[in-house]
DNA sequence: TCCGCTATGTATAATTG
DNA sequence: TCAATTATACATAGCGG
């Protein structure tokens, strides 16, 4: 998407590097957003860049869905059931 | 993107939200790891449908992310030094 | 150097089989 | 009804201010 077709590998010049993690994370976040909201579903988005910077992102809240998210995992039966939609 | 022009709204229609949620949870998966290759970051992703069903992506270990995600957020210096540059 | 613009590629909404 | 296809809106790579 632009000018030139890219190739998915890392990218070796630094500053270039830098540019696109700030533009696709800003993407990334304004997706991760909207399918969350189109879809009435919950999202947890995290992001460490290479310098260590943490960018983040919830619908909710991250601690919540990092517990569901563990709760999920632990309890193979899922949640399967309708009212546990997120009325968030 | 697509034929029509949509609104960020949740999608009422049952059957469209679900066929919206695979399509985009594709698309943004697929973004995740774009981004976590080209930029050489640490992202972790966390998606439950409106359904209970959970869907991750974690260009390493979610736990390793969510672990980390738990330092810096106690950790208010953050972990800006470039030596910590994910060796993943 | 960073911000914003524009041309282009990609993701995806609607359609078709 | 679901998956594949197609046309279009959107995201973004490269460029200019």
């Amino acid at each position: 998407m632009g000018r030139g077709k890219i190739e998915i590998k890392r990218i070796d010049n630094a500053t270039s590097r830098q540019v696109t993690f700030s533009k696709r994370r800003n993407g990334l976040f304004k997706k991760a957003r909207e399918l969350s909201i189109l879809c009435d579903a919950e999202v947890g988005l995290l992001v460490f860049s290479s310098t260590g910077r943490l960018y983040d992102f919830a619908s909710s809240s991250m601690k919540s869905i990092i517990e569901r998210y563990n709760e999920t995992k632990e309890d193979p039966h899922q949640t399967m059931n309708a009212s546990s939609e997120a009325k968030v």
